[in-house]
DNA sequence: CATGAATGAGTCTTCATTCAT
DNA sequence: TATGAATGAAGACTCATTCAT
């Protein structure tokens, strides 16, 4: 398997990605893949056994750059004296920095695991990004007296879940570095704000 | 015999709705509604004469009711002296309310439509109200000292977006009418508030 | 059964006949036909108790037609002192004058038996009927010294066959009586004379 | 590699063939061919991506052949001083020479594309064929006089018709060239001549 | 008499995957 | 490594026909 030519794995993937971002990965078919990576469909096999396999290799190094920013963002959390004030600071400086980031180094491929991965074992992902946001935003934004106003309310999902749309929709219409890293700061400041004023 | 018949086109009905929603249009099978439906894939046949028809059949009544509600919309602001005061009244109590209104009459429809239409007629349909949302916007809230700073922005749109993405999770989430009352004028002033203190 | 209603009948008759023309026996449709005759698919079966028993309907009278104008071709020439001037006369007078009447009444069916059979019991009737015919003109043209000339030929079975079409090709443009009966009698002379001039 | 696939190639061709002559284009199914060819149904759309491209890999040949003919019978006329003299010059010698090559070539494939194909682009063929035949015919034997005997008649048509009728019946029942050769020679020779004697 | 309901077998075609070369 | 060959399962849809009402 080591003698596997680069050049070929590396148009097999962006074949795939392309693909499986437009049609989704189950409406995707091998075939149209093969045929726009110049190759046989059988000679993908020799360098992803399977549909599954090909999308995780595209899928799974944005999976765990987000999973490690998951880990940077507690550690923030933890060396700092935690407050609103420190928490205000995460969001509007902190994550927009890794975000953008994370955007520009995987732009497709993280629109490929939250918007195309149905039929996948990241199908959940991003449901279960936004429920993390949730808590965090819940533990941490939110007085006590306020969190009655949000009993039973889903006020605080929503917002999480918007939050990361945004994230993608400026991720879909990307025009240039300045550009993204000013709108996801401008949605940030937008959400964190709104929530405080919301719910404080 | 008419008893039958209705009864079974609700069955089908049911059936497409459910499987249309978890596997999306282009991915549910015939095969697989039928079976859910209890009958026989060809009788299916016999309500409707395709795939795409007995979608429709099902998503046809939310889309005329949205189209309805976008010309009452307009309605009530040519009725007005419209300013921003009154814009930001249509947009905490009247949209609310028609929005409520709407998923309480169409909750598994709203959402068919929007999230599980892709190979259908109405594939656009949510980014076409997103972006006649924020015309909207664009053109009630925003100061023209601000109208600079959005330049190339494409924040407007992400909070259209927004709007529609959160009641989907609204709708998604429902648990009772006076839940999804609230939640949903939360979401409203959330977010209209947020656009005139950010934008103004 | 004959309570069935006539104007039913003939509908189905009319529709079937039609759609038979058109798409031939195989590839016509139950459905089809009933949508034209402006019932239901299974009300047909209360006339017709099966696809080619609707087909029979309409060509079973041409067909025996056709039988009883083979029998009086016979008779014509049972009572005459058969001679090939008297050959010629029937083919130039008798057989032009019982084609003409048979197509004025049967102008559709017979199209139907000859053109669209495939898949039924007449599916072999042109060939059978050249083949008769081939039989008749070789026993009766033909002087014994041209006969070695036709020795492995097929120029006879071919001019029968041509005859068949041509009346075919007349039927299915005919225009009025008069025209048709000209153009069966020129055909007739064409072909008589030429296989008289040619084998003789 | 390259043996085998000529091989199962040949052996689907040959299986089409059979099943679009007896069946017809439409009524002939993949399975049926798949089964005569001794593969998987599947298996064919390796070789040909459609029942259509199928029928046309058989008959396309035979239909630029036949486009071919038609311009060299047009140089042919263009060449020489044209006269009724060499006019039937031309249809007991040249015709007859080509069309027998053709028939020896494509003996299947021209009853295919003139008989079976219903429901291709080549529907028409036939038609087509006669209609130029026939005006080449009245263009060229029919005397100025005899014309009006032909008013509104469609005498000229059908002859053009039993032409290509006849040639069709020779390849049908075609035995070996010499015979084939013969009978074609005398089939033209019998229009050709009962033509001029009747129309000059 | 008339019909909608029902179906199993069949239509063409695409799918992801395996195998021999 | 690379590919054409191969396939069974599945895709949407149509068919002639039967049956209960």
């Amino acid at each position: 398997m080591q003698f596997q030519k680069d050049d070929i794995r590396e148009k097999i993937l962006a074949a795939a990605g392309e693909t499986f971002l437009t049609q989704g990965f189950g409406k995707a078919s091998m075939r149209e893949i093969a045929k726009k990576a110049g190759i046989s469909t059988s000679n993908m096999y020799n360098y992803f056994k399977s549909k599954e396999e090909l999308f995780y290799a595209i899928a799974d190094p944005v999976f765990h750059h987000l999973a490690n920013l998951r880990k940077e963002v507690f550690e923030y959390k933890a060396n700092k004296d935690f407050n609103n004030e420190n928490f205000m600071q995460q969001f509007t400086e902190f994550v927009p920095k890794v975000m953008f980031e994370m955007i520009r180094k995987y732009r497709k491929e993280f629109l490929l695991i939250m918007d195309c991965s149905k039929g996948t074992k990241y199908e959940q992902l991003k449901k279960m990004m936004a429920t993390a946001m949730e808590t965090n935003f819940t533990d941490n934004i939110i007085s006590k007296k306020k969190k009655s106003l949000l009993q039973d309310s889903c006020l605080m999902h929503i917002l999480a879940m918007n939050l990361i749309e945004g994230i993608l929709e400026i991720t879909r219409n990307y025009k240039n570095d300045e550009w993204a890293k000013n709108n996801i700061e401008s949605l940030m400041k937008y959400h964190i704000r709104g929530m405080v004023q919301f719910f404080t």
